[in-house]
Formats: structure tokens, C-alpha cells, sequence
DNA sequence: CTCCCGATAT
DNA sequence: ATATCAGGAG
């Protein structure tokens, strides 16, 4: 927590906004339960894989009653490409239980009542909540926002939910949403996580991680 | 901390 | 062959 890392943060975030204008998300979906069952799949695995996958899971599971009411090793094979198949099969069907039992068969909007579905935790919460109701309840922090946060210095913490109290009392509650979509879209475009593009990032002047020497002074 | 796990890039 | 991917549970 010094303050000369964080002090970067208001010009960092400029520049990667003008980068990234109006950043959207990359799953596809068409209502909040398509977004969860999205989310939940996209655990350790691309977007690219997961609408591919989703593209025809949509087709056939419709409500959340599908899920539900689903044979599950069936449901395993419709999602086998994701990868962790078991566990996300078992997650979609016991989400799908818990909604239909204590929430009315409608998808939560309400944090609390998101983490109580198994498979659900606050990264994938906050991306239904922000995506699917427009309710800004935090910050998602997945594998390039949390890389990108630590080599911007925006923290110093390695737990996904103290990072995201740092990032929540950096970022603007209304820019909540775009700043993890475009954290996402950098780590994807140039801040790899094997070999980051540091020669062609717009920030990399002021990337207390940038592997660039020439352009780390001043 | 470990385990879950296939697809893709390097 | 190894690292990585809109992570979460036990």
C-alpha cells in the first residue's frame, strides 16, 4: 500500500479508457440466467470456448427447470469443452434448484443471494449483478484483472476479494464495470500473461512492471 | 493448500 | 512439454 505505486492509477486509467472505448463483454447471452450459466462456465476457460459451447446449450436448456430437471450426465457432455465439466455440470443443477426453491425460479439480483448458489462466488457475481441488472456491487476480479492490477501497482494484494476492495476505492462506482471489461481486454491485446507487449502498450511509461527500461524514467 | 479438466497457444 | 484461460469448493 504505498502511495507512490497508486499514484499512477488516475493517469494509467485515462489512457486505458481512451484504448478502450465503450468495452463490452465478451460471452454472449440474452437474459440474466443465459449470463450466469455463461459465467459459471467460463471458469479456466476462453470465451471463444465458452460461446461456442453455449450457442447450442441454449437451444435446449431454455429455464431454469431444464437445468433442474436435466439427466446430469447428459448436461456433463453438453458442456464437456469447458473443461472442470463435473463440477460445473453439478454447480448448473444445484443453482438451478436453489433459484427454483428459494428464489422463485427468477435469477437473483442481490449479492448475498447469489453467493448462496453453489459454483457462484463474488467474481461471477458481480458480472450478473453489473451485466444482467445494472447493479453495481463490486468489481469482478478474474485472472487478467487481478494480473493487471498487480503489475500496475494498483495493489500489493494477492486475495482476489482484497484486491477488489482496493480497486473499489481506486475506481469510480460508475466506471466499475468498463474497468474490469477493459482490464480484460488489455490483458488479453497486449498484457499477456506469459510475455507482456510492453513495447506496445499505451501505459507502459507509467507500469511500474514494464519490462521496457528506456521509457521507465521520467 | 489441493483439486477439478478440456482446448489452445507457445 | 508447459502455460494459460471472465474460478470456486472442500
Amino acid at each position: 500500500m504505498t502511495a507512490s505505486k497508486l499514484s499512477n492509477f488516475p493517469q494509467i486509467w485515462e489512457l486505458l479508457k481512451k484504448e478502450y472505448p465503450d468495452p463490452q463483454p465478451a460471452l454472449h447471452f440474452k437474459n440474466p440466467l443465459e449470463l450466469l450459466v455463461a459465467t459459471i462456465l467460463s471458469a479456466q476457460s476462453t470465451d471463444v470456448q465458452i460461446n461456442k459451447v453455449t450457442s447450442e446449450l441454449f437451444k435446449k436448456y431454455r429455464s431454469v427447470f431444464d437445468y433442474a430437471d436435466a439427466d446430469i450426465s447428459e448436461l456433463e457432455k453438453d458442456i464437456y469443452s469447458t473443461g472442470f465439466y463435473r463440477n460445473k455440470a453439478k454447480h448448473l443443477q444445484q443453482s438451478a434448484r436453489v433459484i427454483i426453491e428459494d428464489f422463485g425460479g427468477e435469477v437473483p439480483s442481490k449479492m448475498e443471494d447469489l453467493l448462496k448458489l453453489p459454483g457462484v462466488a463474488r467474481k461471477t457475481a458481480n458480472i450478473v449483478l453489473a451485466r444482467g441488472f445494472g447493479v453495481k456491487a463490486g468489481i469482478a476480479v478474474d485472472t487478467h484483472v487481478k494480473r493487471l492490477a498487480t503489475r500496475l501497482g494498483f495493489t500489493e494484494n494477492k486475495d482476489p476479494v482484497k484486491i477488489e476492495k482496493d480497486l473499489m476505492e481506486l475506481v469510480d462506482r460508475n466506471e466499475w464495470d468498463d474497468f474490469s471489461l477493459t482490464l480484460i481486454l488489455h490483458g488479453r491485446n497486449v498484457c499477456f500473461a506469459r510475455k507482456p507487449a510492453c513495447g506496445q502498450c499505451v501505459v507502459h511509461h507509467l507500469c511500474p512492471s514494464s519490462i521496457n527500461p528506456i521509457s521507465k524514467q521520467l
